[in-house]
DNA sequence: TTGATCAATCAAGCAGATTTGATCTAGGTT
DNA sequence: AACCTAGATCAAATCTGCTTGATTGATCAA
């Protein structure tokens, strides 16, 4: 049978889980993350900030966009980089979904 | 030593957070979890149900149960494996810290 | 225009994780 | 005992993704 989707907060496709999944799971983009947890900031703070070399740190920022963990816009000649917590919610609302259905069906679930 | 643990739910290292987060950003490893979810499974039943070399899936089993996502126990000469949810609510209560940080002190942050 | 700076991109080189196939151990059977 | 099955482990080959350094494009200043 095929029991009707659980109405709001999504329930995200596990592959989107995945790629958020998959982009936060490396010590220098989660560094990246908190930095931006208080706040938009340019590449260049986040370059002296993080102590990176600017090509390096260029390749996450464009591997946390794609995964849609961030988002940036542009002034002059300064890229600003800031947090998108939509994905985090959106990642947090399949773990809640993913634990729910444990506790739920499973005969014997942790 | 220095500061004592943290008393409740709260607020995950982020080292560790990072080692859920790598466990779970596998394919394979994230079909391990939804079998899970529906309850406890032997390694057998895992291996036809996903159609795994019983080599790598016993790899993959051996990272999550690293990671503290998953738990066994021997039957005879089964093993069963089922999910710990504390480790998925252990996450999710690092996004949700990670978020608020975020709403709060955010100058502009999503 | 020339020069400088911010940031993205590209090509190699490297490191770590994954896959594969073989071997090994423990629990059951006969 | 000999044998079979479930599952872990190991070594080798392969992949994937990260890092590095150089190049390029765009924006701004002189």
């Amino acid at each position: 049978m095929t029991v009707s989707l659980p109405a709001a907060s999504p329930a995200l496709q596990s592959d989107r889980a995945r790629s958020l999944l998959k982009a936060l799971a490396d010590p220098l983009r989660l560094r990246v993350i908190e930095a931006l947890a208080h706040g938009e900031k340019c590449v260049c703070d986040l370059t002296s900030e993080l102590d990176l070399a600017q090509s390096k740190l260029s390749f996450h920022l464009k591997v946390l966009k794609e995964a849609g963990l961030l988002a940036d816009r542009q002034e002059g000649r300064w890229i600003y980089y800031r947090l998108e917590p939509v994905a985090l919610e959106a990642l947090r609302s399949w773990l809640a979904d993913l634990a729910s259905r444990c506790g739920a069906s499973a005969p014997s679930c942790g």
